[in-house]
DNA sequence: CGCATATCAGTAATACTGAAATAC
DNA sequence: CGTATTTCAGTACTACTGATATGC
């Protein structure tokens, strides 16, 4: 006499990070594909956005530690997504610019994210997803007071 | 004239990878606090739904890799959580089995999940918890078979 | 002096691959 | 023989810490 079955699929956090575990790899293929990970993506998504910034600043922006930005700028430049800049009004600091085939690249892991997000949600009817996403965003908020 | 405001909250599929961030690290404190990780948990969980299991049978049901199997189990053991001794009816296979001191640790993780559940889901009323919860354990329920 | 920025080195947890040894 | 299980070694990505150097 025990009771606590489904134990697993009764916890909306566990629930949430196990379903990570798919999300994350259908993400994590669909930008390999593209020769992209997901720091990229979320420093593509954040330039786009504010525009050029301090590697400091995206870091904030993109909830990504200081020496992560470092490697993942080095990483865009590299490919010519990206151009690190001395910043003229600050010496230390760096000025990061997206480029047009930044934009470019932003672009395709938009659509891989679309593509993604078709997969995990086709068993939902279009009201359910617009329902999820509304509630997960509303979830989400409480962290992103921007 | 840019038509893409509000990328970052736009798509699920980015919406659940980004909710993950913050309920990972809810999860990981909580779990750090009780000297554990996500793979004990889930681990320890699957031996008391399921029953003492081989290691291979414990890597499908929690989807953890063979290998990793082998380093949790060692650290459950080590703390006095689980069990492995060598299946009398199979030379090669290990049995592994949930310990009474085991069992106290998944209700200590299980609180800690609980909290972490109130924590993430404050912003919501408990019809759209439970709308959530549905929602997401439909969509889970494609990749979990069983 | 403090404070912010950039960089490097290193660590932990999750997820995975390949190879080896063992048992059926 | 092949298949399954266990184990070890090593890798990638995310996330983080500490130290260091530089510039305001």
């Amino acid at each position: 006499m025990d009771e606590t079955p489904g134990r697993l699929t009764a916890k909306p956090s566990w629930l949430i990070t196990q379903l990570a575990v798919h999300a994350r790899r259908l993400v994590f293929d669909g930008f390999a594909a593209a020769g992209a990970r997901g720091y990229h993506y979320r420093i593509l998504a954040a330039l786009h956005e504010f525009g050029p910034a301090s590697q400091a600043e995206l870091g904030r922006r993109c909830r990504i530690d200081r020496s992560d930005v470092v490697a993942a700028v080095n990483e865009l430049a590299e490919q010519g997504f990206a151009v690190r800049a001395p910043d003229p009004d600050h010496g230390r600091r760096n000025r990061v610019t997206l480029t047009d085939d930044g934009l470019r690249q932003l672009r395709r892991m938009d659509g891989v994210l679309d593509q993604v997000q078709d997969d995990l949600l086709k068993p939902l009817s279009v009201e359910d997803r617009q329902t999820l996403t509304r509630l997960l965003g509303r979830v989400l908020a409480q962290y992103e007071p921007e």
